[in-house]
RNA sequence: CGGGGCGUAGCGCAGCCUGGUAGCGCACCUGCCUUGGGCGCAGGGGGUCGCCGGUUCGAAUCCGGCCGCCCCGACCA
């Protein structure tokens, strides 16, 4: 019974004490992932994976609506491939893992484990191009990739991650820049509404673009730590990969000319912002919508509970499975406490209390794992309420972290106020910016903290660079980052 | 790649300094008892002490080497 003002959860470190240990913790006892015998390889438990499988039905439905289709490219890529494209190759060798032998034999040429599929779809692209009627080309694959990180944390860094990415090519410049827009849109949308995580929309920097990229758009949330995550990238990639893979179409005019190319992506590292968004010192927090449970029932009574309780709670459980709704029925011989502590711990939105007493009142106690609220609700409509509430859940949870997000977020108009802003945790501060990298760089360096990105629709600031005095180019959003 | 920490039962740790039959808590198994916030009692199973070598009558413990993992910083989703 320690811990009892924290929720009752043992072997959690409080987040206030540790964050980061805090995270680890969670993702442990929740059984949401464990380490592999591989340094940085992590196996996904069927918990973890069944909320990664919710957003990526998400994902995938929306993706699929706009006139994407999926399909899928292999892991290998020949290492010439990798090095059509010069900023590409430099931006991703560092992290590139090699297969040297197969059947027995040194290959004659390396393969790539893919980091990132572009040139490998671009080869194909080039095959499958030849006139503006074969465009656009709208494909989407779900799959894992590979990057040799040095430092990896289970979701948000892993040396074998999964993701969504989609490859499009298009006639104009106009279009590719509609279809990256458009992507960022669809991310934003999906993180607001099912991962109740409210983000930033925004362009980054030069020096923070996708390697081969025109322009990096990104989402940015801001974790319970107050420290800022990447959490979906849609690139521009303008003509830059075609050229390099020789993707040409003979257009309206006749002329020959290359295709304009995007690529976007989120991974699983989306659950480990949800972990972070919404996690508590009792544990997992999950938004209704990605929860792979979303109402837990935990039957309540004497020694023949079996007997009294269940049959009551079995009816309940399936009352809310025709209804729509994930429900998990707990009849493992536990005491309720112990089970209470454990669904919490998951996260589970819901836990439906059914006792001797409500059955003679004919309700049932609601418990609420955002709020901690405990309320009758009678067996009557219960489906229908319930609906409500989890709906309720997944409001409040947004709108405590856009509150959160909100007042982390300061403005500076002077470098002085920037750099004091920036002591300790702070979230964002956004301040006007001249576009130049070296004060870009200059500002991490006395401050550690980043350019998050420039959020779409800010006006033009007219005034000076927080940094230097030369004119502002954009308003840009800085933060300590994952 | 730099800095730090840790490898002893599934998990968390003690034992190591000062060598002498490997321990604690939780978890697990059996039984009883209990059940509206991680009950209680009794009994039980489980460890080549990361690996290799050395010193010694004897090594978890001392010495040398290696390997691995975690955390924090520079680079990345």
């Amino acid at each position: 019974m320690a811990n009892k003002h924290e929720g009752f959860v043992t072997e959690i470190t409080p987040r206030s004490e540790d964050f980061s240990q805090w995270y680890l913790d969670v993702v442990r006892r929740a059984e949401l992932a464990d380490y592999s015998p591989v340094k940085g390889c992590m196996v996904i438990r069927p918990y973890g994976y069944a909320i990664w499988e919710l957003i990526q039905q998400a994902l995938d439905v929306r993706i699929k609506a706009t006139g994407h289709v999926n399909a899928y490219f292999p892991l290998f890529i020949p290492e010439s491939l990798l090095h059509k494209e010069a900023e590409h190759v430099e931006g991703f060798s560092p992290q590139v893992a090699y297969v040297t032998h197969g059947g027995g034999e040194e290959l004659e040429e390396r393969l790539v484990v893919r980091p990132t599929s572009e040139a490998i779809v671009g080869t194909m692209y080039a095959k499958w191009v030849q006139g503006w009627r074969d465009l656009p080309i709208l494909i989407n694959q779900w799959a894992n990739v590979v990057r040799w990180e040095k430092v990896t944390r289970p979701f948000l860094r892993t040396t074998e991650f999964l993701w969504q990415e989609g490859h499009t090519a298009h006639e104009t410049e106009a279009e590719s820049e509609a279809e990256t827009l458009k992507i960022l849109d669809l991310y934003a949308e999906v993180c607001e509404t099912i991962l109740a995580m409210p983000v930033v929309k925004g362009r980054k920097s030069e020096s923070e673009k996708f390697a081969g990229a025109l322009r990096t758009y990104s989402i940015e949330a801001l974790m319970g730590d107050s420290r800022a995550l990447q959490a979906g990238t849609s690139h521009n990639l303008g003509q830059n990969f075609a050229k390099a893979f020789d993707i040409t179409f003979q257009a309206r005019d006749k002329s020959v000319q290359h295709v304009w190319g995007t690529s976007w992506g989120v991974t699983t590292r989306l659950v480990g912002a949800v972990i972070m968004t919404h996690g508590d010192d009792s544990g997992l927090i999950l938004p209704p919508l990605i929860a792979p449970y979303q109402v837990v029932v935990v039957p309540i009574g004497r020694d023949n509970w079996r007997e009294t309780v269940l049959p009551k709670a079995q009816e309940i459980k399936a009352g809310l499975a025709a209804a729509g709704i994930r429900v998990t029925l707990d009849e493992r011989d536990e005491r309720p406490g112990w089970k209470f502590a454990e669904w919490e711990l998951r996260g589970v939105p819901l836990r439906l209390e059914i006792g001797p007493r409500d059955i003679e009142k004919s309700q049932v106690l609601v418990a609420r794992r955002d709020t901690r609220e405990k309320i009758g609700v009678p067996m009557e409509g219960l489906a229908g309420r319930i609906k409500e509430l989890l709906g309720d859940v997944q409001r409040t949870l947004f709108d405590r972290a856009r509150a959160f997000r909100d007042d982390r977020t300061r403005r500076a108009s002077s470098y002085e106020e920037f750099k004091k802003l920036m002591e300790g945790r702070p979230g964002f501060v956004v301040a006007s910016w001249c576009g130049s990298a070296a004060c870009e760089a200059q500002i991490k360096t006395d401050t550690q903290a980043t350019l998050r990105n420039m959020p779409l629709g800010s006006a033009t600031p007219t005034g000076a660079c927080v940094r230097c005095d030369s004119p502002a180019a954009a308003e840009a959003w800085f933060a300590k980052a994952y």
